[in-house]
DNA sequence: CATTGGCATACCGAAAACATATGGGTTGAC
DNA sequence: GTCAACCCATATGTTTTCGGTATGCCAATG
């Protein structure tokens, strides 16, 4: 069963005539009879009356025409679908992020990727620093808005933004009525630290940041999320360095404040699988990078 | 885009692997990955991830794989369609009919057929004297159930029983007080006739009783349908000489009584196309036989 | 470093499809 | 009634495509 016997039969039905059919299929009119007369030799019966004045369906014919078409449609249409997933018209993107970026991304993020890529099923998942990697390898999630970057061998990544890194203290610390808080303020507090490792670049960056001004703050706790340092800020556990960006998702009673003398900054990064080729990849980088970078 | 390539691919993306999808459909691994290559270059875009371990769908690929596997069903599915058609075990039975028989036949007809071939949707159309060899010659009817049979060189007749010929007259007639009704009494009675041309064998078989018994009756009318016949006598224009099943739709006031010494009988026959190949004709015309014989 | 497993490529023989030429049957015109 | 026109079917040669065998390449494994 050949998909181009069938739309030669779906021809010659169309025109009622097998001469007029070859016509507008650009071929000549005896192989065309010859495989509708195959068809019909698989099927195991006439398809057409033939008549003086052309083709004419059976019943038998006229029951095969409807799925025929049906088959040729649908195979078309599969086809036109992998072109359109292929090149990003259509298809599905999976978008992680980590949720520090949420507040602050996606509120902008989502609409952007809407209007650049509206014929694409867009789904988010959260991802935490330990799964991350993970996501992107097993491809559960396509790209993922990451703080700070990813390194990986097989991961890509491309610097979007960054956040500055400031303060965060109770509203009612001594400190908050600073309006910038000089780095020396910071000698002998207790931190609340993340948990990222020491290669990473976040770690390495407050710890730089802190070495670099001669400060030593003691590791008061380590804890998971952006979220669970602020809690434990507003429980008076200590002081936390976190990207500006965090503000937005702080609970009341807590507030940020710049650092005075330092710059330094943790960055925003797209990243995906190397061996990647979603073309929506770089749709989603434009957008992100369009966001974030008002930021 | 060919229905083969539709149907490697989903073997290929179903095996995930070029080679199982080969072992499974019975060929050699080369020639497959070529099918798969070369359907990758019709679509213009990967369908597969190779990689070390087998082969794995790109999105675009389950993009295809979905219609694909759609579009073989229903090519499959249009093939045994037409093969049933063909041997009628499915399909549509446009049934024709003449009034006179629907009383005496169709209440037992149809559950017999509805029994033979369930899957075939039946229609039914009254025939008229007029119309029914148009209706048969141009397919809106496949068989007619005709009294008498059509005479015509496209159709083929096969008899399947026969009616005698009965005296119908108003009940207050004279002749009403007879068991039957012997050929004498009918001498210079008026007739009701049927229009039925004169080659026809009904017409003739009326005809050629009268003939035979050296009768002559007077013609009060020619009309079109048996029930108009029954109208007229009963507003006491005529008798008529009718099928006998004509009694089942006899109007109150109206009686049938038998000739006596007259074995005259019509035709009830099954009529179709000599060049209709419908295998159902052949289950009709059992059904049928198997109806009629016990009238 | 060799071996294994899996896909890709090269080449050849076989099968299928297409084009040209031609036959046969029916319709319609003169 | 004959002839021309029309349309489908058949026959034959050429070209395209497909499938099989042999082999290469690459990565993972031990």
């Amino acid at each position: 069963m050949d998909l181009r016997r069938l739309r030669y039969f779906v021809a010659v039905a169309e025109a009622r005539s097998v001469g007029k059919a070859a016509e507008r299929l650009r071929m000549a009119q005896p192989p065309l009879s010859v495989q509708i007369r195959k068809l019909e030799g698989e099927i195991g019966a006439p398809l057409f009356r033939r008549g003086t004045r052309g083709m004419d369906l059976t019943e038998a014919g006229q029951a095969l025409l409807a799925r025929a078409s049906e088959a040729l449609a649908l195979a078309a249409d599969g086809a036109e679908a992998a072109r359109a997933v292929a090149s990003g018209r259509r298809g599905r993107l999976s978008v992680g992020y980590m949720f520090v970026l949420a507040n602050a991304v996606l509120p902008r993020l989502i609409p952007e990727l809407r209007r650049s890529i509206p014929g694409v099923d867009l789904d988010f998942a959260e991802l935490s620093a330990s799964t991350r990697e993970g996501r992107l390898l097993d491809r559960s999630v396509t790209v993922a808005l990451c703080m700070p970057a990813i390194h990986h061998p097989e991961i890509q990544v491309a610097r979007v933004g960054a956040q500055a890194f400031m303060l965060a203290m109770p509203i009612r610390s001594p400190l908050a009525r600073l309006g910038a808080v000089p780095m020396a303020k910071l000698q002998g507090r207790p931190l609340i630290a993340l948990p990222w490792p020491d290669h990473d670049p976040a770690s390495s960056a407050v710890a730089a940041l802190l070495r670099r001004h001669q400060i030593v703050m003691p590791i008061a706790s380590r804890v998971e999320t952006v979220h669970s340092a602020m809690s434990l800020v507003l429980a008076g556990e200590g002081l936390a360095i976190l990207p500006a960006c965090a503000q937005l998702g702080a609970p009341r009673g807590i507030v940020f404040r710049p650092l005075r003398d330092a710059t330094d900054s943790i960055d925003i990064a797209v990243c995906w699988r190397r061996d990647s080729q979603s073309p929506l990849i770089r749709t989603f980088l434009k957008c992100a990078e369009k966001v974030v970078a008002p930021l």
